[in-house]
DNA sequence: CTGCGTGCAAAATGTTTGCAATGTG
DNA sequence: CACATTGCAAACATTTTGCACGCAG
């Protein structure tokens, strides 16, 4: 099941000119495998609940040499705490106001997005942070009522 | 000049049940007179340049007071630090790839912002970066040809 | 074998806290 | 006058750096 995956994650990182190490690769797996937007300390508790041990040190080194790279993303949300996110397809997010839940949302924006706002900047992307209420919290909200 | 921006100032203040200080003062008047948005050490710098001092313990106290009772924005954008906005108007921000200029954008989302984005999600509110080329950037970048 | 990448621990931010003195209302 | 707010400095959390060893290629 995991051979493809293996190889996958060794070919890109062959590709992008960077050697391969378990330490590397435990990153990079682990952010593939989830939907979640860790943060460096949770990248590094997950890594390290697997393998021999990653430093702190090297943990983030990973991280920035796969940013560099392009293989991942690095998105600052509400607190200043980078978030790594493998999902290299264009995507927003969501935010939920009461509990912090932090999802991806697929809804595209307008039809297309700018290309020029006027003052002759021109845009080549964007990124859409909703926030509002999950579906347990909405729930939890209305069922208090509103007085 | 200024009587009428002071008493709106203090008034804004004491609407909102804050006692007036020097500090409190300076710092929201400054924010008030910039479109940019600088992070805590610029406004200490900004602040502490006309008065008194303002230490930084009490720049970070001072934004809190303003954040919580809802006259300025607090907002994350590249980097893990946190930057400070006047301006509560809905707007966006657009971020100079090359030059790192920040900037508000009057441009609006789609026809409306989206409502619900499925799994049961309820938007009240959402925020968007856009990324891109400044007008100098751009500028630099075209006379430099593509190759 | 070469040298990049790792680990450790100390340094460098950016932000927060505790307590006495101060100034606002 | 009472109490919120300030200032200072030390605590904090997160991220970065320097150097010696090990492993990938």
């Amino acid at each position: 099941v995991d051979k493809k995956l293996r190889q996958s994650i060794e070919g890109r990182m062959r590709a992008a000119g960077m050697r391969v190490t378990p330490q590397r690769f435990a990153v990079l797996e682990y952010l593939a495998g989830t939907h979640e937007h860790p943060t460096a300390e949770q990248i590094g508790v997950a890594v390290n609940s697997r393998f021999p041990t990653a430093s702190r040190a090297s943990v983030y080194n990973v991280l920035h040499a796969l940013r560099d790279a392009g293989m991942v993303h690095e998105i600052y949300l509400d607190d200043a705490v980078a978030r790594y996110d493998a999902n290299l397809a264009p995507h927003h997010h969501f935010i939920c106001r009461a509990c912090g839940l932090l999802d991806d949302v697929e809804w595209q924006i307008a039809p297309n997005p700018p290309s020029a706002i006027g003052g002759g900047r021109v845009v080549d992307s964007y990124e859409v942070i909703l926030r509002g209420l999950c579906a347990d919290c909405g729930r939890a909200a209305s069922s208090a009522g509103p007085g």
